[in-house]
DNA sequence: CCTGGCAATATTTTCGAAAATCTTTATTTA
DNA sequence: TAAATAAAGATTTTCGAAAATATTGCCAGG
Protein backbone atom coordinates (compact mmCIF):
# COMPACT_ATOMS: atom_id res chain seq x y z
CA UNK A 1 0.00 0.00 0.00
CA UNK A 2 1.05 3.64 -0.46
CA UNK A 3 1.75 6.34 1.81
CA UNK A 4 -0.96 8.12 0.19
CA UNK A 5 -3.38 5.28 0.62
CA UNK A 6 -2.33 4.70 4.08
CA UNK A 7 -3.06 8.61 4.35
CA UNK A 8 -5.86 8.82 3.21
CA UNK A 9 -7.17 5.98 5.61
CA UNK A 10 -5.92 7.79 8.67
CA UNK A 11 -6.91 11.21 8.04
CA UNK A 12 -10.53 9.79 6.79
CA UNK A 13 -10.61 7.64 10.62
CA UNK A 14 -9.67 10.78 12.27
CA UNK A 15 -12.83 13.16 10.60
CA UNK A 16 -14.98 10.46 11.25
CA UNK A 17 -13.93 9.72 14.82
CA UNK A 18 -14.11 13.54 15.82
CA UNK A 19 -10.25 13.48 16.39
CA UNK A 20 -9.97 15.98 13.57
CA UNK A 21 -13.16 18.16 14.47
CA UNK A 22 -15.23 20.05 12.12
CA UNK A 23 -14.04 23.14 10.60
CA UNK A 24 -10.34 22.45 11.84
CA UNK A 25 -8.40 23.94 9.77
CA UNK A 26 -5.50 21.22 8.14
CA UNK A 27 -2.18 23.01 7.67
CA UNK A 28 0.44 20.55 5.83
CA UNK A 29 3.17 21.31 8.08
CA UNK A 30 1.52 20.37 10.86
CA UNK A 31 -0.17 17.20 9.01
CA UNK A 32 2.99 16.15 7.69
CA UNK A 33 4.44 15.56 11.31
CA UNK A 34 1.22 13.96 12.78
CA UNK A 35 1.30 11.33 9.84
CA UNK A 36 4.81 11.16 9.29
CA UNK A 37 4.76 11.25 5.52
CA UNK A 38 5.83 14.49 3.14
CA UNK A 39 3.48 16.79 1.17
CA UNK A 40 2.81 14.60 -1.80
CA UNK A 41 1.40 12.05 0.46
CA UNK A 42 -0.80 14.25 2.75
CA UNK A 43 -1.97 16.41 -0.60
CA UNK A 44 -3.28 13.22 -2.49
CA UNK A 45 -5.15 12.32 0.65
CA UNK A 46 -6.86 15.71 1.39
CA UNK A 47 -7.52 15.67 -2.62
CA UNK A 48 -9.24 12.30 -2.70
CA UNK A 49 -11.31 13.65 0.93
CA UNK A 50 -12.32 16.81 -0.57
CA UNK A 51 -14.40 14.37 -3.13
CA UNK A 52 -15.85 12.78 -0.42
CA UNK A 53 -16.86 15.75 1.26
CA UNK A 54 -15.18 15.31 4.53
CA UNK A 55 -12.53 17.98 3.53
CA UNK A 56 -13.13 21.15 1.94
CA UNK A 57 -10.82 23.29 0.11
CA UNK A 58 -10.03 26.84 -1.01
CA UNK A 59 -7.76 27.46 -3.68
CA UNK A 60 -4.27 28.52 -2.27
CA UNK A 61 -6.12 29.09 1.03
CA UNK A 62 -5.55 25.15 1.92
CA UNK A 63 -8.32 22.45 3.74
CA UNK A 64 -10.41 22.41 6.36
CA UNK A 65 -12.41 19.55 7.79
CA UNK A 66 -15.83 19.90 6.36
CA UNK A 67 -18.38 21.66 8.66
CA UNK A 68 -21.57 19.41 9.96
CA UNK A 69 -24.72 20.65 10.64
CA UNK A 70 -28.60 19.03 11.30
CA UNK A 71 -29.90 20.17 8.20
CA UNK A 72 -26.78 18.31 6.17
CA UNK A 73 -27.69 15.34 8.20
CA UNK A 74 -31.27 15.00 7.40
CA UNK A 75 -30.25 15.15 3.93
CA UNK A 76 -27.25 12.56 3.99
CA UNK A 77 -29.97 10.47 5.86
CA UNK A 78 -32.79 11.04 3.51
CA UNK A 79 -30.49 10.79 0.35
CA UNK A 80 -29.40 7.22 2.09
CA UNK A 81 -32.50 6.41 2.56
CA UNK A 82 -33.51 6.51 -0.93
CA UNK A 83 -30.23 5.08 -2.00
CA UNK A 84 -30.62 2.08 -0.04
CA UNK A 85 -34.00 1.49 -0.02
CA UNK A 86 -33.77 1.10 -3.73
CA UNK A 87 -30.58 -0.62 -3.72
CA UNK A 88 -32.14 -3.33 -0.63
CA UNK A 89 -35.44 -3.43 -3.13
CA UNK A 90 -33.38 -4.66 -6.01
CA UNK A 91 -31.14 -7.22 -3.66
CA UNK A 92 -34.13 -8.71 -2.12
CA UNK A 93 -34.95 -9.67 -5.85
CA UNK A 94 -31.89 -10.18 -7.72
CA UNK A 95 -29.91 -11.29 -4.67
CA UNK A 96 -28.48 -15.15 -4.91
CA UNK A 97 -27.40 -17.62 -2.34
CA UNK A 98 -23.86 -16.49 -1.90
CA UNK A 99 -25.39 -12.62 -1.56
CA UNK A 100 -27.74 -14.55 1.30
CA UNK A 101 -25.14 -16.18 3.25
CA UNK A 102 -22.64 -13.27 2.71
CA UNK A 103 -25.69 -11.43 4.95
CA UNK A 104 -26.20 -13.94 7.72
CA UNK A 105 -22.19 -13.94 8.04
CA UNK A 106 -21.80 -10.66 8.11
CA UNK A 107 -24.74 -10.26 10.60
CA UNK A 108 -23.14 -13.01 12.77
CA UNK A 109 -19.56 -11.06 12.76
CA UNK A 110 -21.59 -8.31 13.63
CA UNK A 111 -23.25 -9.23 17.24
CA UNK A 112 -20.30 -11.23 17.93
CA UNK A 113 -18.12 -7.93 18.30
CA UNK A 114 -21.21 -6.06 19.89
CA UNK A 115 -21.22 -8.63 22.33
CA UNK A 116 -17.88 -8.70 23.33
CA UNK A 117 -17.33 -5.11 23.28
CA UNK A 118 -20.44 -4.50 25.67
CA UNK A 119 -18.27 -6.96 28.52
CA UNK A 120 -15.58 -4.43 28.01
CA UNK A 121 -14.84 -2.13 30.46
CA UNK A 122 -15.39 1.52 29.72
CA UNK A 123 -14.48 3.19 28.44
CA UNK A 124 -13.86 1.41 24.98
CA UNK A 125 -10.98 1.28 23.24
CA UNK A 126 -10.41 3.48 19.97
CA UNK A 127 -9.24 0.15 18.36
CA UNK A 128 -12.54 -1.64 19.90
CA UNK A 129 -14.93 0.57 18.89
CA UNK A 130 -13.55 1.28 14.99
CA UNK A 131 -13.35 -2.87 14.60
CA UNK A 132 -17.11 -2.58 15.90
CA UNK A 133 -17.43 -0.06 13.28
CA UNK A 134 -16.15 -1.57 10.35
CA UNK A 135 -18.50 -4.64 11.04
CA UNK A 136 -21.28 -2.27 11.38
CA UNK A 137 -20.42 -0.71 8.10
CA UNK A 138 -20.21 -4.59 6.73
CA UNK A 139 -23.64 -5.48 7.48
CA UNK A 140 -25.16 -2.56 6.00
CA UNK A 141 -23.13 -3.24 2.92
CA UNK A 142 -23.93 -6.81 2.92
CA UNK A 143 -27.74 -6.49 3.07
CA UNK A 144 -27.22 -4.03 -0.36
CA UNK A 145 -24.59 -6.22 -2.12
CA UNK A 146 -26.51 -7.69 -4.26
CA UNK A 147 -28.96 -4.78 -6.14
CA UNK A 148 -26.01 -5.27 -9.10
CA UNK A 149 -25.71 -1.59 -9.40
CA UNK A 150 -22.10 -0.14 -8.75
CA UNK A 151 -22.76 3.15 -8.75
CA UNK A 152 -25.67 2.55 -5.97
CA UNK A 153 -23.23 0.71 -3.89
CA UNK A 154 -20.10 3.65 -4.40
CA UNK A 155 -23.13 6.35 -2.90
CA UNK A 156 -24.36 4.26 -0.11
CA UNK A 157 -20.65 3.67 0.51
CA UNK A 158 -20.17 7.50 0.90
CA UNK A 159 -23.64 8.37 2.73
CA UNK A 160 -22.41 5.72 5.04
CA UNK A 161 -19.22 7.40 6.25
CA UNK A 162 -21.21 10.48 5.62
CA UNK A 163 -23.69 9.96 8.55
CA UNK A 164 -21.08 8.27 10.29
CA UNK A 165 -19.92 11.24 11.38
CA UNK A 166 -22.72 12.04 13.66
CA UNK A 167 -23.41 8.83 14.81
CA UNK A 168 -20.16 7.85 16.08
CA UNK A 169 -19.22 10.42 18.50
CA UNK A 170 -22.23 10.54 20.08
CA UNK A 171 -21.36 6.56 20.36
CA UNK A 172 -18.65 6.99 22.46
CA UNK A 173 -20.19 9.75 25.15
CA UNK A 174 -23.86 8.53 26.05
CA UNK A 175 -24.77 5.52 26.51
CA UNK A 176 -26.91 3.07 25.00
CA UNK A 177 -30.38 3.97 25.36
CA UNK A 178 -33.02 2.11 27.24
CA UNK A 179 -35.73 2.20 25.13
CA UNK A 180 -34.01 1.12 21.75
CA UNK A 181 -31.91 -2.22 21.03
CA UNK A 182 -29.90 -1.78 17.68
CA UNK A 183 -29.11 -5.66 17.74
CA UNK A 184 -32.56 -6.48 17.53
CA UNK A 185 -33.63 -3.78 15.02
CA UNK A 186 -31.10 -5.52 13.11
CA UNK A 187 -32.08 -8.78 13.32
CA UNK A 188 -35.52 -7.86 12.35
CA UNK A 189 -34.20 -6.39 9.76
CA UNK A 190 -32.18 -9.52 8.43
CA UNK A 191 -35.05 -12.03 8.86
CA UNK A 192 -37.53 -9.47 6.68
CA UNK A 193 -34.32 -9.44 4.17
CA UNK A 194 -33.93 -13.31 4.02
CA UNK A 195 -37.68 -14.00 4.09
CA UNK A 196 -37.77 -11.22 0.67
CA UNK A 197 -40.24 -9.14 2.07
CA UNK A 198 -38.98 -6.06 0.32
CA UNK A 199 -41.76 -3.31 1.38
CA UNK A 200 -41.47 -4.27 4.45
CA UNK A 201 -37.24 -4.28 4.70
CA UNK A 202 -37.23 -1.06 3.06
CA UNK A 203 -39.87 0.26 5.78
CA UNK A 204 -37.68 -0.83 8.35
CA UNK A 205 -34.23 -0.07 7.36
CA UNK A 206 -35.63 3.64 6.69
CA UNK A 207 -37.28 3.84 10.24
CA UNK A 208 -33.90 2.38 11.19
CA UNK A 209 -31.99 5.64 9.83
CA UNK A 210 -34.74 8.54 10.34
CA UNK A 211 -35.22 7.28 14.10
CA UNK A 212 -31.30 7.31 14.77
CA UNK A 213 -31.21 11.04 12.41
CA UNK A 214 -34.35 12.00 15.52
CA UNK A 215 -31.88 10.43 18.17
CA UNK A 216 -28.89 12.23 16.84
CA UNK A 217 -30.77 15.37 16.46
CA UNK A 218 -32.16 15.35 19.78
CA UNK A 219 -28.14 15.23 20.80
CA UNK A 220 -26.71 17.28 18.52
CA UNK A 221 -29.30 20.28 18.40
CA UNK A 222 -28.67 21.62 21.86
CA UNK A 223 -25.34 21.98 21.69
CA UNK A 224 -24.76 23.71 18.43
CA UNK A 225 -27.63 26.24 19.41
CA UNK A 226 -25.32 27.50 21.99
CA UNK B 1 -7.26 28.81 -10.64
CA UNK B 2 -4.63 26.36 -9.88
CA UNK B 3 -2.69 24.73 -12.47
CA UNK B 4 -4.42 21.36 -10.65
CA UNK B 5 -7.70 22.75 -11.48
CA UNK B 6 -6.87 23.17 -15.05
CA UNK B 7 -5.53 19.80 -15.49
CA UNK B 8 -8.29 18.23 -13.70
CA UNK B 9 -10.62 20.15 -16.09
CA UNK B 10 -8.59 19.44 -19.70
CA UNK B 11 -8.34 15.31 -18.71
CA UNK B 12 -12.17 15.68 -17.74
CA UNK B 13 -12.91 16.98 -21.11
CA UNK B 14 -10.71 14.44 -22.55
CA UNK B 15 -12.27 11.57 -21.74
CA UNK B 16 -15.30 12.68 -21.98
CA UNK B 17 -14.92 14.17 -25.18
CA UNK B 18 -13.17 10.32 -25.80
CA UNK B 19 -10.09 12.38 -27.12
CA UNK B 20 -8.34 10.32 -24.20
CA UNK B 21 -10.28 6.95 -25.15
CA UNK B 22 -11.59 4.18 -22.69
CA UNK B 23 -8.56 1.76 -21.61
CA UNK B 24 -5.83 4.31 -22.51
CA UNK B 25 -2.55 4.37 -20.29
CA UNK B 26 -2.01 7.56 -19.12
CA UNK B 27 1.50 7.92 -18.67
CA UNK B 28 2.56 10.79 -16.24
CA UNK B 29 5.86 12.02 -18.36
CA UNK B 30 3.32 12.17 -21.21
CA UNK B 31 0.60 14.09 -19.99
CA UNK B 32 3.34 16.50 -18.52
CA UNK B 33 4.27 17.29 -22.00
CA UNK B 34 0.00 17.31 -23.11
CA UNK B 35 -0.78 19.85 -20.72
CA UNK B 36 2.44 21.79 -19.94
CA UNK B 37 2.55 21.49 -16.20
CA UNK B 38 4.57 19.22 -13.43
CA UNK B 39 4.45 15.60 -11.73
CA UNK B 40 2.22 17.55 -8.68
CA UNK B 41 -0.52 18.93 -10.85
CA UNK B 42 -1.28 16.02 -13.18
CA UNK B 43 -1.30 13.42 -10.07
CA UNK B 44 -3.73 16.07 -8.48
CA UNK B 45 -6.26 16.16 -11.09
CA UNK B 46 -5.84 12.04 -11.51
CA UNK B 47 -6.55 11.67 -8.15
CA UNK B 48 -10.02 13.53 -8.44
CA UNK B 49 -10.80 12.11 -11.56
CA UNK B 50 -10.64 8.87 -10.25
CA UNK B 51 -13.19 9.66 -7.51
CA UNK B 52 -15.25 10.24 -10.37
CA UNK B 53 -14.96 6.98 -12.06
CA UNK B 54 -13.49 8.51 -14.95
CA UNK B 55 -9.90 7.02 -14.59
CA UNK B 56 -8.37 3.88 -12.44
CA UNK B 57 -5.87 3.56 -10.68
CA UNK B 58 -3.83 0.24 -9.77
CA UNK B 59 -0.99 1.19 -7.05
CA UNK B 60 2.39 1.53 -8.48
CA UNK B 61 1.07 0.79 -12.05
CA UNK B 62 -0.12 4.03 -12.90
CA UNK B 63 -3.39 5.66 -14.21
CA UNK B 64 -5.74 3.95 -16.90
CA UNK B 65 -8.90 5.73 -18.48
CA UNK B 66 -12.25 3.90 -16.75
CA UNK B 67 -13.57 1.44 -19.35
CA UNK B 68 -16.88 1.65 -20.76
CA UNK B 69 -19.66 -1.10 -21.17
CA UNK B 70 -23.16 -1.29 -22.42
CA UNK B 71 -23.35 -2.58 -18.42
CA UNK B 72 -22.06 0.00 -17.28
CA UNK B 73 -23.82 2.74 -19.47
CA UNK B 74 -27.50 1.18 -18.37
CA UNK B 75 -26.52 1.33 -14.53
CA UNK B 76 -25.37 4.96 -14.69
CA UNK B 77 -28.68 5.51 -16.72
CA UNK B 78 -31.05 3.80 -14.04
CA UNK B 79 -28.98 4.89 -11.41
CA UNK B 80 -29.61 8.64 -12.75
CA UNK B 81 -33.44 7.91 -13.01
CA UNK B 82 -33.61 7.11 -9.55
CA UNK B 83 -31.81 9.86 -8.08
CA UNK B 84 -32.89 12.70 -10.93
CA UNK B 85 -36.18 11.08 -10.34
CA UNK B 86 -36.71 11.93 -6.84
CA UNK B 87 -34.49 14.81 -7.17
CA UNK B 88 -36.81 16.43 -10.01
CA UNK B 89 -40.36 15.50 -7.94
CA UNK B 90 -38.68 17.52 -4.84
CA UNK B 91 -37.81 20.71 -7.31
CA UNK B 92 -41.60 20.74 -8.18
CA UNK B 93 -42.68 20.29 -4.75
CA UNK B 94 -40.65 23.07 -3.19
CA UNK B 95 -39.07 24.86 -6.03
CA UNK B 96 -39.45 28.73 -5.72
CA UNK B 97 -39.87 31.35 -8.38
CA UNK B 98 -36.21 31.90 -8.52
CA UNK B 99 -35.81 28.27 -9.36
CA UNK B 100 -38.57 28.72 -12.23
CA UNK B 101 -37.21 31.37 -13.71
CA UNK B 102 -33.60 29.79 -13.57
CA UNK B 103 -35.37 26.95 -15.77
CA UNK B 104 -36.52 28.98 -18.05
CA UNK B 105 -33.10 31.31 -18.89
CA UNK B 106 -31.32 27.48 -18.51
CA UNK B 107 -33.78 26.34 -21.85
CA UNK B 108 -33.83 29.35 -23.60
CA UNK B 109 -30.02 29.65 -23.45
CA UNK B 110 -30.01 25.61 -24.85
CA UNK B 111 -31.99 26.05 -27.72
CA UNK B 112 -30.20 29.59 -28.51
CA UNK B 113 -26.99 27.16 -28.46
CA UNK B 114 -28.70 24.38 -30.14
CA UNK B 115 -30.20 26.62 -32.85
CA UNK B 116 -26.83 28.54 -33.59
CA UNK B 117 -24.81 25.34 -33.98
CA UNK B 118 -27.57 23.84 -36.10
CA UNK B 119 -26.73 26.61 -38.77
CA UNK B 120 -22.55 25.55 -38.68
CA UNK B 121 -20.89 23.83 -41.70
CA UNK B 122 -19.47 20.76 -40.39
CA UNK B 123 -17.98 19.23 -38.73
CA UNK B 124 -18.86 21.66 -36.08
CA UNK B 125 -15.76 22.52 -34.01
CA UNK B 126 -14.55 21.11 -30.97
CA UNK B 127 -15.35 24.58 -29.18
CA UNK B 128 -18.82 24.56 -30.37
CA UNK B 129 -19.64 21.47 -28.93
CA UNK B 130 -18.36 21.52 -25.75
CA UNK B 131 -20.21 24.81 -25.71
CA UNK B 132 -23.91 23.31 -26.44
CA UNK B 133 -22.88 20.57 -24.34
CA UNK B 134 -22.02 23.18 -20.85
CA UNK B 135 -25.88 24.49 -21.75
CA UNK B 136 -27.11 21.33 -22.10
CA UNK B 137 -25.43 20.00 -18.62
CA UNK B 138 -26.78 23.21 -17.39
CA UNK B 139 -30.07 23.00 -18.45
CA UNK B 140 -30.31 19.12 -16.87
CA UNK B 141 -28.96 20.44 -13.76
CA UNK B 142 -31.23 23.70 -13.25
CA UNK B 143 -34.64 21.37 -13.84
CA UNK B 144 -33.23 19.49 -10.49
CA UNK B 145 -31.62 22.65 -8.83
CA UNK B 146 -35.02 23.05 -6.45
CA UNK B 147 -34.15 20.01 -4.71
CA UNK B 148 -32.64 21.25 -1.45
CA UNK B 149 -30.42 18.12 -1.30
CA UNK B 150 -26.95 19.08 -1.82
CA UNK B 151 -26.50 14.97 -2.15
CA UNK B 152 -28.82 14.60 -4.78
CA UNK B 153 -26.93 17.33 -6.81
CA UNK B 154 -23.65 16.04 -6.12
CA UNK B 155 -24.52 12.54 -7.04
CA UNK B 156 -26.25 13.54 -10.55
CA UNK B 157 -23.76 15.51 -11.71
CA UNK B 158 -21.44 12.37 -11.13
CA UNK B 159 -24.00 10.37 -13.54
CA UNK B 160 -24.75 13.26 -15.72
CA UNK B 161 -20.67 13.27 -16.54
CA UNK B 162 -20.56 9.15 -16.75
CA UNK B 163 -23.31 8.77 -19.10
CA UNK B 164 -21.53 11.61 -21.18
CA UNK B 165 -18.64 9.74 -21.84
CA UNK B 166 -21.94 7.19 -24.22
CA UNK B 167 -23.15 10.23 -25.39
CA UNK B 168 -20.87 12.70 -26.67
CA UNK B 169 -18.58 10.81 -28.60
CA UNK B 170 -21.64 9.83 -31.00
CA UNK B 171 -23.09 13.42 -30.69
CA UNK B 172 -20.37 14.18 -33.07
CA UNK B 173 -20.23 11.00 -35.41
CA UNK B 174 -23.55 9.92 -36.56
CA UNK B 175 -26.00 12.63 -37.61
CA UNK B 176 -29.35 13.24 -35.76
CA UNK B 177 -31.73 10.87 -35.85
CA UNK B 178 -34.91 12.13 -37.97
CA UNK B 179 -37.93 10.15 -35.81
CA UNK B 180 -36.17 12.17 -32.64
CA UNK B 181 -36.69 16.09 -31.23
CA UNK B 182 -34.57 15.82 -29.12
CA UNK B 183 -35.21 19.90 -29.01
CA UNK B 184 -39.16 19.23 -28.35
CA UNK B 185 -38.26 16.87 -25.42
CA UNK B 186 -36.35 19.26 -23.56
CA UNK B 187 -39.38 22.52 -24.03
CA UNK B 188 -42.51 19.28 -23.28
CA UNK B 189 -40.24 18.15 -20.36
CA UNK B 190 -39.97 22.34 -19.33
CA UNK B 191 -43.70 22.98 -19.39
CA UNK B 192 -44.83 19.72 -17.52
CA UNK B 193 -41.81 21.12 -15.17
CA UNK B 194 -43.28 24.54 -14.64
CA UNK B 195 -47.21 23.02 -14.53
CA UNK B 196 -45.74 21.45 -11.22
CA UNK B 197 -46.90 18.30 -12.66
CA UNK B 198 -44.15 16.19 -10.56
CA UNK B 199 -45.85 12.05 -11.90
CA UNK B 200 -46.02 13.34 -15.78
CA UNK B 201 -43.02 14.76 -15.64
CA UNK B 202 -40.68 12.12 -13.90
CA UNK B 203 -41.99 10.12 -16.53
CA UNK B 204 -40.53 12.14 -19.36
CA UNK B 205 -37.26 12.20 -17.79
CA UNK B 206 -36.46 9.14 -17.20
CA UNK B 207 -37.99 7.83 -20.72
CA UNK B 208 -35.62 10.35 -21.82
CA UNK B 209 -32.86 9.04 -20.80
CA UNK B 210 -33.79 5.53 -21.40
CA UNK B 211 -34.51 6.07 -24.72
CA UNK B 212 -31.11 7.81 -25.47
CA UNK B 213 -30.02 4.62 -23.75
CA UNK B 214 -31.10 2.55 -26.03
CA UNK B 215 -30.21 4.40 -28.73
CA UNK B 216 -26.75 4.51 -27.86
CA UNK B 217 -26.79 0.62 -27.48
CA UNK B 218 -27.54 -0.11 -30.62
CA UNK B 219 -24.99 3.07 -31.92
CA UNK B 220 -21.99 1.01 -29.51
CA UNK B 221 -23.52 -2.63 -29.11
CA UNK B 222 -22.55 -3.55 -32.88
CA UNK B 223 -18.69 -2.02 -32.26
CA UNK B 224 -17.77 -3.37 -28.93
CA UNK B 225 -19.10 -6.94 -30.38
CA UNK B 226 -16.47 -7.27 -32.59
C1' DC C 1 12.33 -24.92 -27.89
C1' DC C 2 10.68 -23.45 -23.62
C1' DT C 3 11.23 -21.68 -18.84
C1' DG C 4 13.22 -19.32 -14.94
C1' DG C 5 16.13 -15.94 -13.19
C1' DC C 6 18.78 -11.62 -13.63
C1' DA C 7 20.10 -7.26 -15.29
C1' DA C 8 18.55 -3.05 -17.68
C1' DT C 9 14.99 0.05 -18.49
C1' DA C 10 10.77 2.45 -17.72
C1' DT C 11 7.41 4.24 -14.54
C1' DT C 12 5.40 5.55 -10.40
C1' DT C 13 5.85 7.46 -5.84
C1' DT C 14 7.96 10.37 -2.52
C1' DC C 15 10.67 14.08 -0.90
C1' DG C 16 12.36 18.76 0.08
C1' DA C 17 13.37 23.10 -1.90
C1' DA C 18 11.80 27.04 -4.70
C1' DA C 19 8.08 29.88 -6.42
C1' DA C 20 3.65 31.88 -5.86
C1' DT C 21 0.14 33.51 -3.03
C1' DC C 22 -2.19 34.86 1.06
C1' DT C 23 -2.13 36.86 5.93
C1' DT C 24 -0.42 39.60 9.45
C1' DT C 25 2.00 43.40 11.29
C1' DA C 26 4.05 47.79 11.18
C1' DT C 27 4.14 52.30 9.25
C1' DT C 28 2.66 56.27 6.92
C1' DT C 29 -0.75 59.58 5.50
C1' DA C 30 -5.00 62.07 5.63
C1' DT D 1 -7.77 58.08 15.04
C1' DA D 2 -8.79 55.54 10.84
C1' DA D 3 -7.60 54.03 6.35
C1' DA D 4 -4.35 52.81 3.17
C1' DT D 5 0.20 50.94 1.99
C1' DA D 6 4.19 48.21 2.35
C1' DA D 7 7.14 44.91 4.34
C1' DA D 8 7.65 40.50 6.81
C1' DG D 9 6.05 36.07 7.75
C1' DA D 10 3.34 31.99 7.03
C1' DT D 11 1.20 28.72 3.92
C1' DT D 12 0.04 26.62 -0.22
C1' DT D 13 1.37 25.17 -4.74
C1' DT D 14 4.63 23.61 -8.05
C1' DC D 15 8.78 21.64 -9.66
C1' DG D 16 12.52 18.34 -10.60
C1' DA D 17 15.45 15.00 -8.62
C1' DA D 18 15.93 10.75 -5.84
C1' DA D 19 13.99 6.46 -4.17
C1' DA D 20 10.99 2.59 -4.75
C1' DT D 21 8.72 -0.48 -7.62
C1' DA D 22 7.28 -2.67 -11.88
C1' DT D 23 8.24 -4.17 -16.66
C1' DT D 24 11.02 -5.66 -20.38
C1' DG D 25 14.67 -8.03 -22.69
C1' DC D 26 18.44 -11.18 -22.35
C1' DC D 27 20.79 -15.27 -21.29
C1' DA D 28 21.58 -19.76 -19.22
C1' DG D 29 19.83 -24.27 -18.02
C1' DG D 30 16.64 -27.94 -18.62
Amino acid sequence: MTLAEQAYQQVRWDIISGALPPNQPLRLEQLKQRYGVGFSPIREALNRLQSDRLVVNVALRGFTVAPISIAEMWDAIETRCLIEGDALRRSIEKGDDAWEAHVVAAYHALMLKAKSVSTLPRPVSEADLRALEERHHAFHRALIAGCQSQWLLDFADKLYVETERYRFPNLRDSSPLPDRDIGNEHQVLMTTVLARDADTATQLLQTHYRNTGRILADLIGPLTAV
